[in-house]
DNA sequence: CGATAAATGCAACAAATGAATCATTTATGT
DNA sequence: ACATAAATGATTCATTTGTTGCATTTATCG
């Protein structure tokens, strides 16, 4: 991995300007850059076989103001390599509030990207596939989603219902969202979203899917959630955001990506659902004619 | 195959036994191992909104003898992860055997993860500050998404109607989703959602509400986009995706990003919203509080 | 060699950390 | 409803941390 690293740079132009004790804390520090980010400074030194102030005279001969300083770029340099993420929303309280403001929809959006990239580990992709197969073979597809949640649930049922009729929203006016169950059978499938805090009414619908005997299915937000003990597959999906809402948009995503995993199971069927809903639509006038040129 | 961690494990199993507070410690633990392994514990139990001896008490509820046996062993998974990286960029090298499916998620979630970035760009940062503050000047905000635009629309009209009572969610049964206009003034503002295909209904709403005199602020997928010639002020998603569905992930990012940036103008406001809520939520337990203990 | 400055080691310091204690609040059971 | 126990918050304490000032050593140059 070609990752700049500035400081260690810096380290190596300056080297040959330093004493033997600084060299060869400098030398270390190189060596080891896991080191100084997980060990306290006075282990550090020992490890190095050079005296505590050693370390502090070493940052100060970089320029810097302490040893917290290189730590800091070190801790900051690990982070990266393993999680991109944690690092920046934990910081929120140190920065200027000012600073914050201006740059926080970048660092939101910069956060949702890396949120992103680490759905592609091997054990999200691998539960992604996992509950699709479980949704194709299912019979209907119950799907379950309030409160914030909401958005979620009806984006999965909608593009769901373009591509057949197994799907069904529990939703609905005047307390019914639950009557979708009643005839619900063994070969059903509930999909369930819920983060936290979770509505008490998805868990009590989740668990009267369960005692029907469906299989349930659910995105949420951690292994302590209490739909994991509920479910016979779960995927998880990360909710922290700058802000003090949570995020839906990853929950969003991976509902995203099972729909796709749906439809190219059997594309050409898939096709021609889609093409069914265009004529309907079509004859319905429901879509704007005077599309956008393109090409 | 991941990895084996004997410790995340044993919190998972024994997070039904822990009080509340314990649970909150170790669910923020749980998802933020690096975090356990880089910072101090006050600062790692500052984050966790928790106090530091709780952090402690889950050591010794843990059956450890203190904190730092907890940080010790996310410090040797740290160790192991940071070692353990180069055979992961191997792994990547031979990729060929996955099977199709696998590789359509992995695609789409990176492609999300760079439309994420792509809406960093200062363009799009200013339109996102602009249409934040045109938001934050309006009277009601009345809020527009059909089809398949309709959980981006909710999602915004959900968290704002935690903060206030000034958004208008422009749907409802029986075709009356349009009614919300009835009142609306020269002060209001139209927040409208729609992608291509764009549906007729959003566009002759939006058309009624300009007539109105309604500042039109829109998001949109095209330049070329008819929203466009209507808005005032227009941003764009991208809705590319590898499936053949558009996706609606970014235009949920970005709806996000406008509620936090509506939020943070008056923290205090919306702290305080979000604590009348809190409280209405409570008495009426819309949330599971106390997740569910079996023993 | 001797005088000067740089480098190094040592010790003491304030600030922080993690743990322990006690008072108060909240939940539980009869 | 009350009594009891559990959980939580606040306070305090002994350690450890990173830093600094000073004494000592080492290197440099006339």
């Amino acid at each position: 991995m070609p990752q700049r690293d500035p400081l260690r740079e810096q380290i190596i132009a300056q080297y040959d300007a330093m004493s033997p004790q600084l060299q060869q804390a400098a030398r270390y520090v190189l060596e080891h850059p896991d080191e100084v980010a997980l060990v306290s400074m006075r282990e550090l030194a020992r490890h190095a076989a050079v005296q505590p102030a050693t370390m502090t005279r070493l940052a100060k001969f970089l320029g810097m103001q302490g040893y917290d300083d290189i730590r800091e770029h070190y801790v900051a340099a690990l982070r990266r390599g393993s999680d991109g993420f944690a690092a920046k929303v934990r910081q929120r309280g140190d920065v200027a509030p000012e600073t914050v403001n201006e740059n926080i929809a970048a660092h939101m959006l910069q956060g949702l990207s890396a949120q992103m990239t680490k759905l592609c580990e091997p054990d999200s992709l691998q539960r992604l596939k996992a509950i699709a197969h479980t949704l194709e073979s299912a019979g209907k597809v119950y799907v379950l989603g309030l409160r914030s949640c909401h958005s979620v649930a009806w984006h999965f049922h909608y593009v769901m219902s373009l591509l057949g009729d197994r799907s069904v929203h529990l939703d609905g006016p005047a307390g019914t969202g639950g009557d979708g169950l009643i005839r619900a059978t063994l070969e059903d499938v509930l999909f369930v979203v819920s983060v936290k805090p979770y509505a008490v009414a998805t868990l009590e619908l989740t668990q009267l899917a369960k005692d029907k005997g469906l299989t349930i299915v659910s995105i949420t937000d951690s292994e302590v959630s209490p739909l994991v003990g509920m479910s016979d597959q779960t995927i998880f999906c990360p909710t922290e955001s700058y802000s003090f809402f949570h995020t839906l948009t990853p929950a969003l995503a991976i509902s995203e990506v099972l729909c796709t995993l749906l439809a190219e199971d059997d594309r050409p069927k898939a096709l021609d659902a889609l093409q069914q809903a265009d004529e309907h639509f079509l004859s319905l006038n429901t879509y704007s004619a005077t599309i956008p040129r393109r090409e």
